[in-house]
DNA sequence: ACCTGAACACCGTTCAAGT
DNA sequence: ACCTGAACACCGTTCAAGT
């Protein structure tokens, strides 16, 4: 938690930069508005002049969390595979999810991954109306499948320490395996829309 | 806003019949502690007597929200009918998907739609396993669409009063539409589990 | 362009003490 | 059994003023 040194001024990237480190060690809930300005050693109203509010603040991170780090310029994706690779996004912040989650509802970010999933789906042969909703229902699944799963593990770790309950409640592979599980099933009924009448 | 009389002391019931008016009220984010207590007529510590935190009469209103009204005792209740069942308990309270998807992320809830989705799940043909995964990735669709539709209409409600955007950016009858569509994918997708090997 | 300092109006939770 | 009163350690946001 030791502070940078105040030498150099702040831009967007530096905050969020202080964000991502607030949130790796406090999680979501530890992430405040002034535990980011200590980081950056500065006052809690220097953030204001960067961002209008703390929501566009988590807006930005999510938008970082989610970002496409293209390296494979997308060789043939199916669906499964990106929303295997959003899922893996998710996972690799504390609290993603959830994060993305909100941001997503307020509008306030754009899901490149939405996207993609779009355009596979229409090219599964689903017309345009069904790809949006294919898209929109993959997310809904795999951020939602996510959350609940990234509280449960933080749940479980809090809960190990009062009440002895059981220390490996879920195995990593089982959940791995119920996320793939629930995914197929999703796939193949977007999968069944093909072929549909291209009615309004 | 006006206060009960204080003569009758409170039991859980009455906190939480105090709590559902704020969050009607307030949504949300208004629902704190001290408003629940303003309208009970007491001081904020007298909650604590009733619920060990914030969370757990959170989870005490999920619970209500999501309670089964059982009138009809599940007369061949299909996946699709329990869904927009489940789905019409949430849109019945303002951010009531919120409230009831962090309660059941914290394991603060049991959700009496999720055993109805299990066991019309089993009787469509799936093995115990699958059931279960089923069940999950229902609800999870569910919630999810129902989440980020509650807060896109209150984002909607407060972007119109500052930005003079499109009035009606959604016709309830497109949200219907499309929350069925993609729910008719997901049944889909759980259907074509049914007949699946049996494997641990 | 970027930040300080101070204030405002809130939070959830604890705890001794009352009846 | 149920509540008061007071405190503790926090919050997000605003705003005049500095450099």
């Amino acid at each position: 938690m030791n502070a940078v040194p105040a030498s150099a001024r702040n831009d967007r990237t530096g905050v969020v930069d202080a964000a991502m480190r607030v949130l790796g060690e406090n999680g979501l809930p530890g992430l405040s508005m002034r535990r980011i300005a200590d980081v950056l050693d500065v006052q809690v109203s220097a953030l204001y002049w960067h961002f209008p509010n703390k929501q566009t603040l988590l807006a930005a991170v999510s938008e970082r969390i989610v970002a496409l780090n293209n390296k494979t310029p997308d060789a043939a994706p199916d669906l499964a595979a990106i929303a295997t690779t959003l899922r893996e996004r998710l996972l690799a912040h504390r609290d993603g999810a959830e994060l993305v989650s909100s941001s997503l509802a307020l509008g306030l970010l754009e899901l490149p991954s939405r996207a993609q999933l779009e355009k596979a789906a229409l090219a599964a042969g689903l017309d345009a109306t069904s790809a949006g909703i294919a898209a929109d229902t993959i997310v809904h699944y795999v951020i939602g499948f996510t959350f609940y799963e990234q509280q449960r593990v933080h749940a479980a770790v809090v809960g190990a320490v009062d009440a002895s309950a059981d220390l490996t409640p879920v195995q990593v592979g089982d959940r791995v395996d119920a996320f793939d599980a629930g995914l197929k099933m999703v796939v193949a009924g977007v999968r069944s829309a093909a072929g549909a009448h291209r009615s309004r």
